[in-house]
DNA sequence: GCATCTAAATAGGGTTAATCTATTTAGATG
DNA sequence: CATCTAAATAGATTAACCCTATTTAGATGC
C-alpha cells in the first residue's frame, strides 16, 4: 500500500525549488497552509522529515532527505511524461496502430494501405496480424487488435462495420475451357461442371451459398485453402472456381493462362469492411486509418 | 497538473494482471466498484479507453492502451522503490550521513570516529565537510549537513549539543624555553611572555579570554590561523602558545621539540560537542553517529 | 430455449481527506 | 522595539473516495 501521493511529491518539489510554501502555493495554484498541510502530512506518512523550516526565510530540504528528494524529482518527471504520452496519443497522430487482416485480403489490400499510410501518418506504426475471420475477430476482443479488415460475412456479435468495398464474385476458368469463349457466365451453366472451391471459412459458405440460393448444388471436385493453389488447379484445368479476390495479372504461379468472366446473375456481394469493438470507442490514430482505407478503397472502385 | 493518482494506476494494473474488476478488488482489499468507478475516471481524466469490458469474463487491455500500461508499470515500480528506500531509511542502518566538522578538530578525531563507524555500521556513508565553526553551523542550517563536529563555543541559537569531552587548554613551550623547566604553568607568568595566537573563531575569543577572565592581557607576537604553523613558530622560540587541540607526538612539522605543559589555573574547558538543529529531529543514522561519537570519546577521556 | 452464473455498472449514502479563509506564532530585519 | 515575512493553526466547506445493495448483460449449462 502507497503511503503518499505524486500530489504530495509535486509540493514537496515547488518547496524545494521556490524555497518557500508561500512560492510553492503561488506556483500551484492553492493556498499556503494547503502545502503545509500536505508536507507535514507527507512527512508522517513517510516517518521521515523532509524540509528544514526557517521561520521568516521559507524552507530548506534537510540533508537527510536529500536522497528521497533525488527519487522524488525521477518519479515525477516519469509520472509528466506518462500524461505527455496519454495527451499525445490522443491528439498528435503518432503510435502503434495493430490491425487485424483476414489473410487471403492481405496480399491484395495491404501493401497499398501500408504505403498511404506511411505517407500520410509517417509516425504511426502499423502492426498487421494476419489471420481467419475468426482470429482476427478474437484479437479484437482480446484487445490485441484495434480494428480488423474483413469480409463482412459470419462476424459475431459486438462488432461495428465501415464498409470499404463491395466485390462482385467472378468466374475463373482455364483459358481453354468451352465456356471461357463467354463474355458472362449463369450459376445454372456451371452449376454442372467441377469446381474448385477456396476452402476458407467464410468464403466457403458464401461461395457454396450463391449457389444454393438459386438453388443448385456444385460439384466440388477439388478444395484448398490456398488463393493460388485454387488458382493453379483452375490453371491446370481441373475445374472452375468462382472468388472475390482477383490479382493483378491472370497467369498462375505455374504459368498458366486464366480467363476470368463475371457472373451474370445478380447475386449478393462480398463486402470488405472495416471493423472494431462496439464497446471500444476508437482513438485518433483509429480514424486516421479508417480515413486512409476509405479513400484507397473508393479509390479502386472508380 | 497531473491528471491521474498512484491509486488509480494501481488499481488498472491489478485489473490486468487478475483479469477482472473483482479479482484485482479481492487483492487489493477494496469493493468492485470502488474500482469500477476508479478505472472509469482514470479513462475520462487521459482521455483514453484502457480496459475492453467483458460482461462475464472480466476485462483485457485495450490495444491502444498497451503503450500505456507498460508505462504505468514503470511508474508503479518506482513509485514501490521510493517508498522502501523511505522506509528503509527509517528502519536500518543505509545511507549517506552529512557530516560538518570544525576544521581544527578533524585530524585529530575524525580518522579514529570514521574507523569506528565503518566497523559498526558499514553500510553508512559519511559525507565530511571541513570548516568554521560559523560555516558548520550554516551548513547545519541549510540542510547540507545533519550534523557538526564542534566546540561548544559562539554557537548560534536553535541548535542541540551532546557534549563529547571536555578538554583543558595546555601550553606550548619550545623545549629550551626558561618555563619549561615547570611541570604547570600559570597565566600570570605567561601574560608578559610572547605569545603566538592560533587566529580562528572561536579558538581566538576562548584563548585571550582566559587572560581576561584573570585580569591579563596576552602579549600577541605572532597570528596564525594553522595550528600546525603555530606549533612551529612555538617550536623555533618565537612565543609559547595555548591550545586544546594535541596531536600524538610533540614535534613540530620541521622537527623541533616542543613542551607542553598543564595550566595551573582553573579555567573554562573547552567542550567538544555533536550538535544538531533543533528543529531537525535527529534519524536513525544521526543516533547511530551519536553513540559512536559518545563510546569513542568517553574512551578517550578515560 | 430457458434458467443460472459471473462479472461489470449503477444508485445512494456516509466518511475521510483536501482545500479554503482568517488568524496566530515566531524568527529576521531595520 | 516595531515591522516584516513566512510557517503553523483553527474552523468550515467541499469534493473525493469507498462502501452496500441492486441492476444489467453476456456466457454457460441443462
Amino acid at each position: 500500500m502507497l503511503r503518499f501521493t505524486l500530489r504530495q511529491l509535486e509540493y514537496l518539489i515547488a518547496c524545494i525549488d521556490t524555497g518557500s510554501l508561500v512560492g510553492a502555493a503561488a506556483q500551484l495554484n492553492v493556498s499556503q497552509p494547503t502545502i503545509s498541510a500536505a508536507i507535514a502530512k507527507l512527512e508522517n506518512q513517510l516517518g521521515a522529515q523532509l524540509l528544514i523550516r526557517h521561520h521568516a526565510q521559507g524552507v530548506v530540504p534537510c540533508a537527510s532527505a536529500q536522497v528521497h528528494i533525488k527519487t522524488a524529482r525521477h518519479l515525477l518527471q516519469l509520472a509528466a511524461e506518462f500524461q505527455l504520452e496519454c495527451d499525445s496519443s490522443g491528439s498528435e497522430l503518432t503510435g502503434v496502430l495493430s490491425l487485424g487482416c483476414f489473410a487471403p485480403l492481405a496480399p491484395t489490400y495491404l501493401p497499398g494501405l501500408i504505403a498511404r499510410l506511411n505517407d500520410q501518418y509517417p509516425d504511426v506504426e502499423l502492426k498487421v496480424f494476419e489471420g481467419t475471420q475468426r482470429e482476427v475477430a478474437e484479437g479484437l476482443r482480446a484487445g490485441t487488435q484495434q480494428l480488423g479488415l474483413v469480409y463482412d460475412l459470419d462476424l459475431p456479435e459486438g462488432l461495428y462495420k465501415h464498409e470499404l468495398l463491395s466485390v462482385q464474385p467472378q468466374v475463373l476458368l482455364p483459358s481453354s475451357h468451352k465456356l471461357a469463349a463467354k463474355k458472362q457466365l449463369s450459376l445454372q451453366e456451371l452449376a454442372a461442371e467441377p469446381m474448385v472451391l477456396l476452402d476458407v471459412s467464410p468464403s466457403r459458405t458464401y461461395f457454396t451459398g450463391l449457389f444454393q440460393s438459386q438453388g443448385f448444388n456444385p460439384v466440388i471436385a477439388h478444395r484448398s485453402s490456398s488463393l493460388e493453389l485454387v488458382r493453379g488447379l483452375v490453371g491446370r484445368g481441373l475445374g472452375y472456381s468462382i472468388l472475390v479476390t482477383r490479382p493483378a495479372g491472370d497467369t498462375t504461379y505455374d504459368g498458366q493462362k486464366l480467363a476470368i468472366r463475371p457472373l451474370r446473375d445478380r447475386v449478393e456481394p462480398s463486402r470488405i469492411s472495416l471493423c472494431g469493438l462496439e464497446s471500444s470507442r476508437p482513438g485518433n490514430i483509429s480514424e486516421a486509418f479508417r480515413r486512409v482505407c476509405a479513400d484507397y478503397f473508393s479509390q479502386l472502385a472508380s
